[in-house]
DNA sequence: GTCCCGATTCTA
DNA sequence: AGAATCGGGACT
């Protein structure tokens, strides 16, 4: 179990992202597989929160790489990036799904229900217990068990109504 | 200050 | 298909 430091994130964001399926996230005491994620890059993805320039809400998008990106939507749910490439350009990945490995018990607590913990990006942060409180610009925890996942499949990104060009979502 | 809408989820 | 629910960001 090798934990992937700021080297991994600090590249090419659709490398980092197709580079995350398989890998572990760890979030306190419960942790999963990456299975699902997107991508999000610059100023030039009209999808990007950092289309405009940087905001409140945004600006961990342009700092570091390998820091967690909280944001709170839909007034109820949260949804975690990770940050990507060179301090100063904003870019992330997505966490969109994960498989859930340990904690689950916990989780199952914080979802109230027994099944699909963690299978979209409102769900998994409820389950891993993550705010933009306590999260936004922590360092990712993320773990690289050699687990090799199968064909890397691709789409357009889920929700969104501009970039939908852009085949950025990516799962095994 | 006001207004619209969202990188979602759950229920019907 | 529609509701829930509220903060961010654009701008009348």
């Amino acid at each position: 179990m090798q934990r992937l430091n700021k080297s991994f994130f600090e590249r090419p964001t659709l490398e980092v992202s197709k580079d995350l399926l398989g890998k572990i996230l760890k979030v306190g005491k419960c942790s999963g597989r990456i299975n699902e994620v997107e991508a999000y890059i610059g100023q030039n993805d009209p999808a990007c929160h950092a289309a405009r320039g940087k905001t409140e809400r945004n600006k961990i998008m342009f700092g570091p790489a390998g820091h967690l990106y909280v944001y709170f939507t839909y007034g109820m749910y949260h949804c975690a990036n990770i940050v990507t490439e060179a301090d100063g350009f904003p870019a992330a990945v997505l966490i969109r799904s994960i498989e859930p490995l340990e904690g689950k018990e916990l989780m199952k607590k914080r979802r109230g229900k027994k099944d699909n913990l963690c299978d979209g990006p409102g769900k998994l942060c409820i389950a891993l217990g993550m705010t933009k409180e306590s999260h936004n610009g922590l360092k990712a925890e993320v773990f690289d068990d050699n687990f090799a996942p199968g064909k890397i499949k691709s789409s357009p990104r889920i929700g969104i109504k501009v970039g939908i060009d852009k085949k950025w979502r990516f799962f095994y």
